[in-house]
DNA sequence: TACATCACG
DNA sequence: ACGTACGTGATGTAG
């Protein structure tokens, strides 16, 4: 037996918004409306179990009863953004349940319904409409019953025709001739003034309907005659108003509402992100929940150690592994120190401690199946575990497969990819945490060999879980390509140039430590002398008493623990006092000494006289990579006294060369790809410089008479473009009006009509995904962007608009990267790639290779990716990295 | 360990 | 009206 659930969806999450307290999920998300709604849902479905459900919803602003009376619905609060921001997400959670929804421009939810119970009732389908609104009575049958919600969301109460007789006196219909008399406030329909429910329904059921009491005026008496002889046409327009329309045009066949209950797993997830914990336990979504809740599986593998199986065992173990995890301690894998391994091969997981691999005959079948680029791996953070390996002289080769790699591509933005993390997060059965078995802190320790073997294989086949559940949803997410084909092969390009390092010469930086220091100690002496006291510049804290309040300088910028002193406090603050110039000179210089000098050649290995930095592939919410231990990637350039230290990254060959080639414009160049603005396009096909092109448009000026000045507020305003424009960031950045700064703006938006319209659409494709993705399909997650609050919705969107041109230029000198390393061993050079700087890579090259490598790498570079608007790499060499500008 | 600051693209 | 530019890592101070 066919049964239909027609709810009311605008009515239904208004009644929920106000009928419960204010709760958000601990993004800041507000979900009571949400919560109420689907609590009544799960109500529903349990006592009615409808064969077919829909929710309808109002579309649109204007209706056609805004023809007939425009101040339908006037006067209205505007809807609190706690709530619509709810929309989209039931709208989202809609799609979990498996509901159908409808809405139609033109035509409120009402009239679906309206239409939809029609055609139930011509049927003869039994039908339930849900809904806050009063109104819709007028759809009651025989076969539709009006469930109106009562007080709160949960309870409802149901009429069929009967029991609007009992209630009212009144046959459904006469439902709509009630509100022509009289009216309704939150519709903004008049009926006629004075009369309410009593007196409406004293005259219906003396004359029957609006029209009868108007021809039977005649009839009344005293004030009563005088009102309606007064307000006869807005009550027939009331009437009209609030007559539901019960032939709207459906696009759809009613057997797209059929319903067939909900997927655990979608419904599950859905509920997790709004954290509806109480609602999943209640229906049983535990199971597959969070992560303390999946109890350790029974273990259904034997944890076997190298000396205890046979080495023809190990031999073959090794040959037919799922999966490897190789344990190191330490942040930094140059310098960390290997635990042991497992390997997980059907029923047997097979561990090898640090000890086993080192010492012993018995490790020659281990190590030479590490060594085997035939035989693939599929790990655990490999690109880690290379490095550490590579310190002990073992060569790891064959990766096929990196799971944290994979997670890390899944959820960009997740900052802890540990195993017992990830493991919960894709709901697999538990494992322990790294903090659980060794401790933290202090307390640190590795624990006795047979609790080792057992954590290090849990490990292994917690590896082992993830693959499938991985690779499944690369695949899903269009990513499996960009896992195997760019990211995987660029974490064994990464490792080759973590290896090689790049020379730093320590006497160079010994000097220019030593001409800092003398410099650093005139600026505190001068200092001190201004202050009339010594005190630590350092100190923030400590600083901002003598500025603020010893100097009496004017405090206008504040942070969380007291004064600002920032370089751009003092730089505002310069003309006051001269000791202000004196500080922010110390500064730079004590950056210089700290950072660059004392932090670089604390970098420098004593074994290779070069320093290895790290390359971390999974960090970036972009895609881009970061580098640690030393950070390569911020080495000073701005200014010269910081360039110097760049004097000290010199080749590790004598006679060879430090080349560098950098990325022209890379992102606004991916700009003009991806909003296909023909405008900016044509700017880089003729290779017009893009910041005069930008300023003779937003001026309206000739390219002659673009001045320096013009030039460096378009530069800005270009970059204010890539990061997500604001008028407020960009009057900021500018030092001018917020006015001019929206002028600026607009001015740009009307030459460059395109990249609004990207900017704009990229927000609205973020909404309805949920996230953003660049040119290879690297995605990223972006839940802030229905975000009540401003500030966190408006960061979400600058988001959405840089993250596409973000990523896409760091998935572009990925590629660059990977072809480069191809050539390279292609030609059989001895040139290296040594460092990645987000739009530069840097090589040593020996001098019979330099004249090829010119050509080649920027020629590399422009071709990694095709695209509508070509892409240029410009080159540079020199003795050491300074001279390569 | 959190915060402020500043180096880079 | 709201108040920020996007993405990182290293250092020193202070609780």
């Amino acid at each position: 037996m066919a049964k239909w659930i027609l709810i009311d969806g605008n009515s239904i999450i208004y009644r929920a918004f106000f009928a419960l307290p204010p709760l958000t999920n601990s993004a800041g998300l507000h979900t009571n409306a949400v919560y109420g709604f689907t609590t009544m849902l799960l109500k529903l479905i349990e006592e009615e179990k409808p064969t077919h459900m829909l929710v309808a919803f109002d579309a649109g602003k204007t209706t056609f009863r805004h023809e007939g009376y425009a101040e339908y619905k006037g006067g209205r609060e505007k809807t609190p953004t706690e709530l619509s921001e709810q929309f989209p997400i039931l709208k989202e959670l809609l799609k979990s349940f498996g509901i159908a929804q409808y809405e139609l421009p033109g035509y409120e939810a009402d009239d679906i319904i309206g239409t939809l119970s029609r055609i139930a009732d011509e049927g003869g389908v039994e039908t339930v409409v849900v809904s806050g609104d009063k109104d819709m009575l007028q759809l009651a049958s025989d076969n539709v019953t009006i469930a109106l919600t009562r007080k709160g969301i949960s309870e409802v109460e149901r009429y069929n025709p009967a029991e609007i007789k009992e209630r009212y006196g009144l046959t459904p219909l006469q439902i709509i001739d009630l509100k022509g008399l009289m009216g309704d406030t939150s519709d903004n329909i008049p009926g006629i003034p004075g009369v309410g429910e009593k007196t409406a329904l004293k005259l219906l059921h003396e004359f029957g309907s609006v029209e009868a009491v108007i021809a039977g005026v005649n009839e009344l008496k005293g004030k009563m005659k005088e009102k309606v002889e007064e307000h006869q046409e807005s009550a027939v327009m009331s009437k009209k108003l609030a007559t539901i329309y019960r032939e709207v045009p459906l696009e759809h066949e009613s057997d797209e509402l059929a319903y067939s209950g909900y997927d655990d797993a979608a419904l599950g997830d859905a509920f997790r992100k709004l954290e509806f914990k109480s609602l999943i336990e209640r229906l049983g979504l535990s199971a597959a929940g969070s992560a303390a809740d999946v109890p350790a599986a029974e273990a259904n593998y034997e944890v076997v150690s190298l000396s205890g199986l046979p080495a023809d065992e190990v031999t073959e173990l090794l040959r037919a592994s799922e999966s490897i995890y190789i344990e190191a301690i330490g942040d930094n894998p140059h310098q960390s120190r290997l635990i042991g391994i497992a390997v997980a091969s059907g029923d047997r997981i097979l561990t090898v401690t640090y000890d086993e691999l080192m010492g012993t005959t018995l490790s020659a079948p281990v190590r030479a199946w590490l060594e085997d680029a035939n035989a693939p791996k599929k790990g655990y953070d490999l690109h880690k575990a290379e490095l550490t390996l590579h310190w002990m002289g073992i060569d790891l080769r064959g990766v096929a497969l990196d799971t944290m790699l994979a997670a890390y591509l899944l959820d960009p933005t997740d900052t802890s990819l540990t195993l017992a993390a990830l493991i919960s997060r894709y709901k697999l059965a538990s494992i322990q945490s790294d903090e659980a078995v060794y401790g933290k802190g202090a307390k640190f320790q590795v624990p006795g060999s047979d609790v080792l073997a057992a954590h290090l294989a849990a490990k292994a086949d917690a590896v082992r879980r993830l693959i499938p559940v991985l690779t499944d949803e690369l695949e899903k997410g269009h990513m499996s390509k960009l896992c195997y084909e760019l990211e995987q092969p660029l974490a064994v390009v990464l490792a080759g140039m973590e290896k090689q390092g790049i020379k730093v010469n320590p006497a160079v930086l010994e000097d220019l430590g030593a001409e800092l220091e003398r410099n650093i100690a005139q600026y505190m002496s001068d200092i001190y002398t201004h202050a009339g006291m010594e005190f630590n510049i350092n100190s923030p804290r400590q600083l901002g008493e003598v500025l603020f309040e010893k100097l009496g300088l004017p405090a206008w910028k504040k942070t969380k623990t007291g004064y600002s002193t920032d370089a751009e406090v003092l730089e505002k603050l310069a003309p006051y006092h001269e000791i202000v110039g004196m500080i922010l000179h110390y500064r730079q210089l004590a950056k210089l000494q700290s950072t660059y000098v004392e932090g670089l050649l604390k970098e420098i290995r004593r074994d290779t006289g070069k320093v290895h930095t790290y390359y971390r592939q999974t960090i970036a919410a972009t895609g881009r990579l970061s580098s640690q231990f030393p950070n390569l990637q911020n080495i000073p350039i701005r200014l010269e006294e910081g360039r110097r230290i760049r004097k000290a990254f010199v080749p590790s060959e004598p006679g060879w060369t430090i080349l560098a080639a950098d990325y022209s414009q890379i992102e606004l160049r991916v700009l003009a790809e991806i909003s296909g603005d023909e405008n900016m396009k044509e700017a880089f096909i003729k290779d017009i410089d893009i910041h005069t092109k930008t300023a003779m448009d937003v001026f309206g000026v000739t390219p002659d008479q673009v001045d320096s000045n013009m030039r460096r507020q378009a530069k800005a305003v270009n970059f204010g473009i890539v990061y997500g424009i604001s008028d407020f960031g960009l009057s900021n950045n500018l030092n001018i009006t917020r006015d001019e700064a929206a002028r600026f703006k607009e001015q740009y938006f009307a030459a460059f009509q395109g990249v609004r319209a990207y900017m704009d659409n990229i927000v609205v494709q973020a909404r309805e995904n949920g996230y953003v993705t660049t040119l290879l399909d690297r995605r990223r997650y972006l839940p802030d962007i229905h975000a009540s609050n401003f500030n966190i919705r408006s960061f979400a969107e600058r988001t959405a608009m840089n993250t596409p041109i973000q990523g896409t230029a760091a998935d572009i000198i990925k590629l660059a990267m990977v072809n480069m390393d191809k050539e390279i061993r292609a030609r059989g050079l001895r040139s290296r790639m040594l460092l990645q700087v987000h739009d530069e890579l840097v090589f040593e090259v020996p001098q019979e290779e330099l004249e090829l490598m010119k050509t080649l790498v920027p020629q590399v570079m422009a071709s990694a990716l095709k695209l509508d608007v070509p892409l240029r790499a410009d080159v540079s060499y020199g003795d050491n990295w300074y001279e390569a500008k």
